[in-house]
DNA sequence: GTCTATAGGCTGATAGAC
DNA sequence: GTCTATCAGCCTATAGAC
């Protein structure tokens, strides 16, 4: 049984998918989740703190796993992969929000905004360390600069929901298997 | 000499970078220009065509390097590098409208849409072809999913411009090179 | 080509009846 | 917990003076 204002999530999620956040109106949710826009009031302060309830679980998570790879005893070739999996199970969780990744964290407002890109950072500079620790292991090619390949890697990590959507053919241990070969082997 | 038409447009794609297109409002630009918001209708019939106006040239851009690319004498690898190169010349080109091809295109209206949804379509399937014609020639690994690899392959070279921004201190030679090799060759 | 004034509509959010 | 009524402010866009 959902409660309403886990009802108003996610719709919210949708909406802001198809429409991002600044294009979705309060009364949009409103007719989506049947009711009219006063009475979402009822469960939520302003439409701010849905993009905040929907973006930081979302932040945490990956947060969480991003610690968990870090401290396992996985060598750092097979830690990419696990962030690679990471990606995907996240992406399966989140289905709707998960475009607030992509972009609309932007709209978020005061501390959000900075816990949002504080750990967004801690995220990346945990990567980094990564495939820093990758090559000095001489696990990847030495020659490769490490900020092209996280940016790289990350992109593509990051736009899966979308084409997730449209490619639902595949399934996920077939999906997971090929984005490790493309990200991290490359199509040779 | 810029006209003010130009520096409309100038203006404006700064701020759809930064605040996105539904974010941004007419007011916004107007103050961006140094004139009352009024005035910016002088020379524009609406927002709207602004948006118009920045997305198609890039739009048309893709396609017709697109075309040549498909029309050369290259090898479909080579054509596959050629890709990586024409979205850092054209992502050089249009600094900050590159933003609308990762997300705001959507707030195109009318037959703009409709013809920008169609030119990405082509786009794509004639990459998807050359993915295919570089397996058939066993210049890429034939096990690889083509949908996979498309997608992560063109997930990062939309990004590219956001990236680049905050990556200045490597020349445009060497990105193309790195690039080219993260996306193509993977990291080993 | 700029401005002021203004239209008409939508915005997020609140007050108070039921 | 829903509704109607309402608010003040902002939105895109137009009219018309200069």
């Amino acid at each position: 049984m959902k409660t309403s204002k886990e009802t108003i999530l996610k719709e919210a999620s949708k909406l802001f998918r198809k429409k991002g956040y600044a294009g979705t109106s309060v009364q949009d949710i409103a007719q989506a989740v049947g009711v009219k826009a006063a009475s979402l009031y009822n469960h939520i302060s302003s439409k701010q703190e849905i993009l905040q309830e929907l973006c930081m679980p979302i932040s945490r998570q990956f947060s969480q796993g991003m610690i968990d790879i870090s401290e396992s005893t996985l060598n750092p070739f097979e830690k990419l992969q696990a962030i690679v999996s990471l990606h995907i199970k996240v992406t399966q969780s989140f289905t709707d929000s998960m475009s607030l990744i992509t972009g609309d964290w932007i709209h978020l407002e005061g501390g959000a905004l900075k816990e949002y890109k504080a750990s967004r950072k801690n995220y990346e500079q945990s990567f980094r360390t990564i495939l820093e620790h990758c090559k000095k292991e001489n696990l990847i090619d030495k020659n490769i600069n490490t900020e092209v390949s996280l940016f790289s890697i990350l992109s593509s990590l990051h736009w899966l929901y979308s084409w997730r959507e449209r490619h639902q053919e595949i399934s996920s241990i077939e999906l997971e298997k090929q984005l490790k070969n493309c990200l991290l082997n490359g199509l040779k």
